[in-house]
DNA sequence: TATTATACTGTATATATATTCAGTATTTAT
DNA sequence: ATAAATACTGAATATATATACAGTATAATA
């Protein structure tokens, strides 16, 4: 970082100001109307000195695309868009537009693992696990699965949310947390079935 | 300020991740890129109805002139740190500092509606409504409470979850959603008792 | 001494962008 | 039953805006 002139700190400062101001960036114009120039020339040449010393960033052909470097609140936690998934449509993939409900903003390091998406629960047949109907899933894409877990498969076209129980080699079975419901033992030579992702963690809103 | 559409929340969201992103506010064309949206006049009217209701503000006849209400300078103002209490201590009030297990960061719309702390919850009183052992409840402090709300109580010096059912003018029934538990019968003219907030969401990490 | 950086005015223009108008369809209030 | 709000597509346009080009002038390098 290159040292600034005077001129050059009134211009980044009043970029700050008229951001606070307005919650947006100036324009050339607005720049020159607040310091007094005459030219959106004069504002131009400061903002590429600016750049060119790594104060700001200048986004091109953008109108308004000004942003000061380093004044982001060094964000360790990062805010993403999570996809709901409702009832998934018998042979679309998962994580298709026509599944998707609508999406949740969370930090990206929200559960303790990363997670790729909720899925809405329906049925109780995790009800003993404390999963209940239109609750939110975080599941995490992943093959990695030990027994126990919360898993999310495929059976030929339907997904289900079960314990996961290996039996040997070839025979799975997926276990529900509640007496109402059957277990379901998947012979692996026999059945088409897949791990969609292991659930790690819950969100319920009431 | 009025109530917001699943779709407008979308787009305010929308707007507050391109601001973290860019450090500027969104077209209308960006808007309708981010959201799948192929007449920009779909971003237009949502801008019009998100103004209308007070969640932003548009500066007519300006370039990316939208900016959030609310959320003033800094570009992290959505995201809020929520304390997490743990076993609150006899006699001590519930926020107090020793109480704080840790914190939470996350959006401030997370649930439908606002909240104040995550209770960590002990014992399995509340089984039957999903809520398990050490499932983090979000407590939002009010008094307004409906019967069937999941409502945090404290009598004498003790706080505990459960359903909150009204029997008469003075008689109040907190109802376990467990049939190993039994229901607590409140005199209010005897017991010293409490509301200190009730349930408006559910979080669990494993 | 020539060159580069700074610090401007002034004009011009391609395009980025807000914004209006005309439709269609569905859902929610009155 | 009718109106209003929501949720879009699609096209058109005035203008807001970035940005290039042509100058002038001073101070700091090399």
């Amino acid at each position: 970082m290159k040292e600034i002139t005077t001129q050059q700190q009134r211009v980044l400062d009043c970029i700050q100001v008229y951001l606070n101001k307005t919650g947006f960036p100036p324009t050339r114009a607005d720049i020159c109307k607040e310091l007094g120039f005459k030219s959106p020339n004069s504002a131009e040449t400061h903002l590429r000195a600016l750049e060119k010393k790594g104060f700001i960033s200048i986004e091109s052909g953008t109108s308004r695309g000004i942003s000061i470097i380093g004044s982001s609140i060094s964000s360790a936690e990062i805010q993403d868009e999570y996809p709901v998934i409702g009832l998934v449509a018998a042979g679309s993939p998962t994580l298709a537009t026509e599944n998707i409900e609508n999406k949740i903003n969370c930090p990206n390091n929200f559960f303790d693992s990363q997670f790729d998406y909720f899925l809405k629960v329906k049925g109780l047949s995790m009800k003993d696990a404390g999963i209940m109907e239109d609750d939110l899933v975080a599941v995490k894409k992943t093959s990695e699965i030990k027994n126990g877990d919360i898993v999310i498969a495929r059976i030929d076209d339907e997904v289900t949310i079960k314990y996961f129980k290996r039996k040997s080699e070839k025979v799975i079975e997926l276990e529900a947390a509640n007496e109402d419901y059957k277990n379901i033992i998947i012979d692996l030579e026999v059945e088409d079935f897949a791990i969609e992702g292991k659930s790690v963690g819950l969100l319920r809103k009431n």
